[in-house]
DNA sequence: GTGCGTGCAAACCGTTTGCAATCGG
DNA sequence: CCGATTGCAAACGGTTTGCACGCAC
């Protein structure tokens, strides 16, 4: 069995980011968890959200023009950004990357071997302050 | 009429950015351009990449995992990034973006406006070495 | 007691920026 | 001439890392 120890920084990270349901950053965890628990080292954070991820307990998800969220969901399925504060939320949506993949072809003998689709739009609290400008 | 200003420099990184073909980013640009002129800036370079993407006379990549790269193809269209090396090409699909798009439904009140669809794959460089290790 | 996990600070990497010097029009 | 453009170096921002200390087991 794989020596891992339960420390009080592990305990309070989990925690914290579990009650957390933005798709949140590294940084944004920090944040959060610096209120419970202000002595906490920034380094430790990433750490223990990489290792999380490493060890397919949580999900570290790539984006396009923003840095890695963490996510609580493990399984595959698509995000939304917001193009005005960058949050990010789940999407619905029947994609099938498969037949994108299958259906794309590479040029200068590359081999596609799957996707990547992410999705762009405005999250509510930005569209009601963009209503009210006008 | 803007005061654009023709200097050497702004000659040689267009020169030398039109030759490579292989959707550079801007350090890969530095790089062949320091050899035909080794006194230019590094910002000098990132400058002149980044001032030619906003008029528009070449297009800015985003790319999930990798920095951003810059296409002589203003168009819009897709790109395949190597897994292994990093290597970006372009991509023959028949991807309708707007009905990804339609088919997705945003959680908490998200608004979704538009995708990003980006192939994942391997160069034939890459898959070469792969064999030969075999 | 042992060695994993932490805190700290520095390194990192690609990129951007402030500023004085320079050069194109 | 004069202001756009350059070179330099420093700042940036998010992240990772080396190392000595300290705590979980």
């Amino acid at each position: 069995m794989k020596g891992k120890r339960n420390t009080l920084q592990k305990r309070i990270v989990t925690d914290v980011f579990c009650s957390m349901h933005n798709h949140p950053s590294a940084g944004m965890v920090f944040e959060a968890v610096q209120e419970r628990f202000p002595g906490i080292s920034r380094a430790t954070v990433y750490r223990l959200l990489a290792e999380a991820a490493e060890e397919g307990r949580i999900q570290r998800l790539k984006l396009v023009d923003a840095n890695d969220r963490y996510d609580i969901t493990t399984g595959k399925h698509y995000h939304v950004t917001c193009r005005c504060c960058g949050a990010v939320a789940d999407v619905k949506t029947e994609v099938d990357d498969g037949r994108l993949t299958d259906g794309a072809e590479g040029y200068e003998g590359f081999l596609i071997e799957g996707c990547h689709v992410e999705f762009v739009g405005i999250c509510e609290g930005c569209r009601q302050k963009q209503e009210n400008l006008n």
